[in-house]
DNA sequence: TTCAATATGTTGCCGTGCCATATATGGACC
DNA sequence: GGTCCATATATGGCACGGCAACATATTGAA
């Protein structure tokens, strides 16, 4: 379970459709996401918060979520996130090209032991 | 087919296992490594020369690979590239460290459709 | 003789994730 | 009262990998 170099780089890009699968049935906040992806995973893939909250930034930034403050007394302010209807159109395609590169990634490593 | 953002980000990381999983069965060179993740992928994953040869360099400097220069009449010259021991043991561990990365993104995204 | 495919190589940019650090609140434990 | 941990958000600067653009050189087909 540990973090070999290349599970860094990885992950580069996923961060996008990790977060914006998340956010699709109901608005979350930011640290919510972050335990939800540690937890879902294993444990497997982890996000730093300073990877995290700058890259909910951008999605909004985009346009893809739209993002919220909170106030609950007996708890910080939290921002929740939900996806936006271009969000979801993004969600879609970027869940495709997933799976389009999983496959392809796959052709090729297991070609030679076929 | 078309390379979106987040496809180009999801490519991070990835040649080095591609590289290792192409030259495990026999030694090839760089421009057929490149062909190959093309055509086996269907298109759908494809590096520069500007990525594949310096990682080729660093594959070999790190020892996982080694490259000898092949010369033959009615062609230019190629460097191939073999899989040392240490670079066997690394693609194993890759391979492992990727099909867990799988799971792990798949297990997130497909928890709210669940 | 021009063009495409083959084959290798380099410089510099850009995006994304990480490290380290910072602030702030609530609850548990001693 | 004081310490520590979990919760919750935020940021400056660094590292790394892929890409665009450019460069060189050979073979064979139109």
């Amino acid at each position: 379970m540990d973090q070999t170099a290349s599970q860094v780089e990885w992950k580069k890009g996923s961060a996008e459709l990790l977060i914006l699968s998340l956010v699709e049935a109901r608005p979350r906040h930011g640290y919510e996401i972050s335990k939800l992806i540690e937890q879902r995973s294993g444990g497997t893939v982890r996000f730093h918060v300073a990877s995290l909250y700058p890259l909910l930034y951008r999605l909004e930034r985009r346009g893809w979520l739209c993002g919220r403050w909170v106030e609950k007394s007996g708890q910080r302010r939290r921002r929740y996130y939900r996806l936006t209807r271009q969000g979801r159109k993004v969600l879609a395609s970027q869940l495709r090209g997933w799976h389009e590169f999983v496959v392809g990634i796959n052709r090729i490593t297991e070609a030679e032991n076929a």
